[in-house]
DNA sequence: CTACTCTTGATAATGGTTCTCATGAACGCA
DNA sequence: TGCGTTCATGAGAACCATTATCAAGAGTAG
């Protein structure tokens, strides 16, 4: 907070191991690994190291440019997203997912959360089912 | 394979081990990783191996008898439950948790499923926040 | 009691993620 | 444009929860 207008917050460098990231999470629609992404930068010939991907990974996701999903495996898998909250339903055989904003469910969320006295709540929700190609 | 009625399912065998982790189960009403779990029974006195732990949870958990829940650092946390689908409000400072019983919600995720044309669908829910004693 | 088989448990292996740290690249500034 | 500071990178090690291994021990049926 110093008087000159230097006080820009660090601002993440701009790397083009980031732009690749951010590049090949844009142009996917499903849901992806911090491995899966670093092999398919390698096969599209860019060498990027993985512990470079988690962290881009990692700092997109704080910016609210991904989102991050836990699968049941335990792995982290993240997809570009529109900003805000929102929620998934995913396909639990391709990875093919949906965003849903359910509002009511929000609100209800909150409600049975304060009528037990929690305050400062969040909450998790995913939605995971075979898409119609994958039923089929 | 043999031809004879021995096809009964090989029904869990009674071990000290198994009703010790059940016993600790039943007597706790936070959420509990294996980790956790072994320690205490260390602690109790009983010389329990942790892949056994590992081993009666999992197994109680495909039983109904406790629910897992991911926490948000990857480990699976256990509690004893009543039987029957339901979710959790759950205190991320403490582990308080009560048991909620959303209706309304899993018909609504169940609709958004098909609206989309997915099956077989299921769903986690969690809502997380600060109890009343810990946000007091 | 015996025999058979499942369970146990110490330890190794696994696998995703994070840390380490020397090297290299970005950016601010002159 | 050139310099220096500082942050980002990346190869590999470390981490850590969980699972696999397998010999030894305990449950159970007969």
């Amino acid at each position: 907070m110093t008087s000159t207008e230097t006080t820009r917050a660090p601002a993440t460098r701009q790397t083009w191991q980031r732009a690749a990231v951010r590049d090949l999470m844009e142009r996917t629609e499903e849901f992806r690994t911090a491995q899966q992404v670093h092999d398919l930068l390698r096969k599209e010939g860019a060498k990027v190291g993985l512990a470079t991907v988690y962290r881009a990974l990692q700092s997109m996701a704080e910016a609210d440019e991904v989102d991050v999903l836990r699968t049941p495996e335990g792995e982290n898998a993240y997809r570009s997203c529109s900003r805000g909250h929102h929620h998934h339903l995913v396909c639990r055989s391709c990875g093919y997912s949906i965003e849903i904003h359910p509002e009511a469910m929000e609100q209800w969320a909150r409600d049975i959360a304060e009528e037990h006295g929690f305050t400062d709540t969040g909450h998790e929700l995913e939605i995971f089912g075979l898409c119609r190609n994958c039923s089929g």
